[in-house]
DNA sequence: TTTATGTTTCAATTATTTTTGAAAGTTTAA
DNA sequence: TTAAACTTTCAAAAATAATTGAAACATAAA
């Protein structure tokens, strides 16, 4: 396999696996592409590069400028705006996590914190809800926090865990 | 709140979630209310509670049980098939955190690992290239690895540190 | 058998998400 | 200013995913 190839396989692969977790194709093709680029790439070299209209790739860039994990850099003399993306993998994994926790899991575990404190009355049903949420809410925060911990020092654990 | 209210948010907001995750919404508001059922249920009960149709929750029945995180279960006397849902919060996520490993993480990294290892033809792109897919591959390895240690003994883990 | 009860499948429909492309908006340089 | 270079926005179109409902398929009881 030569680089053409591989190239056209990572981003791929990559956008197939953006869109199993909720992030758009066009989304995660764009990271693919910057992440492998050695020097910050412009709208119309993703766009080429991709096959995507101008109207697809500004939306997605500023989707991922929003998460980011993409930043605007100004090359000098050039009139046009250059992207690049996050380069360290473990900063970026921190990013993405924190954000898809504060966005997506913390509303989920606040309500199911608030619906695991009904009333009990002593049906067989409510004591069931009770109990079941009140686990799953204990998981989701134990889980979270523990995420959360485990990425601030992940670095530092990679290089003392990590089998080479 | 009292019951049905709280019944009702928590199945909505389960529903929301699964969807943000790549669940179907029906899949994952059948889930809940099985979840959450101190009986089994049968496709009638599901359909009536969701307003879904029979074609639907037969399907995401399914695709719950291919998951193993919904089986069958005979009623006695009954004609009809009844379901219900893995009730242990911790095994439930050990289960979906392995499957979607299994499903999804596993083959991008193999991809990862395939792609990283093109030859270095010198080239500061296929060095990029290199260098980043390798990156990801470790962190995406060494993430997997951790995860499925700590799930294997995640109710251990959680009776140690979790404050209460 | 035959009937009655219940489940699965799948083509067609409906809903949702993504993408396009052109008009409107910005910014820089002349 | 005005023009040129470039970006953003957003309504419409296209692509994708979820849902329905009825026919086909099972299975148990009469």
């Amino acid at each position: 396999m030569e680089f053409k190839e591989a190239k056209q396989k990572f981003i791929g692969t990559w956008g197939a696996f953006g869109s199993l977790w909720g992030i758009n194709k066009a989304m995660a093709q764009i990271h693919a592409l910057l992440f492998i680029s050695p020097e910050p790439l412009a709208m119309e070299d993703i766009m080429d590069e991709l096959g995507i209209s101008r109207g697809n790739t500004s939306m997605n860039l500023r989707g991922l400028m929003d998460w980011g994990i993409v930043h605007k850099v100004n090359v000098p003399g050039e009139r046009k705006e250059y992207f690049e993306s996050e380069k360290d993998v473990v900063e970026l994994t921190r990013i993405i996590a924190k954000e898809r926790s504060r966005r997506e899991l913390q509303p989920t575990i606040k309500t199911l914190k608030e619906v695991s404190n009904i009333k009990d009355d002593g049906s067989a049903k409510t004591k069931e809800f009770i109990k079941q949420t009140k686990a799953l809410h204990d998981m989701a925060d134990t889980a979270s926090t523990m995420m959360h911990k485990m990425i601030d020092q992940v670095q530092n654990w990679i290089s003392k865990t990590m089998v080479k």
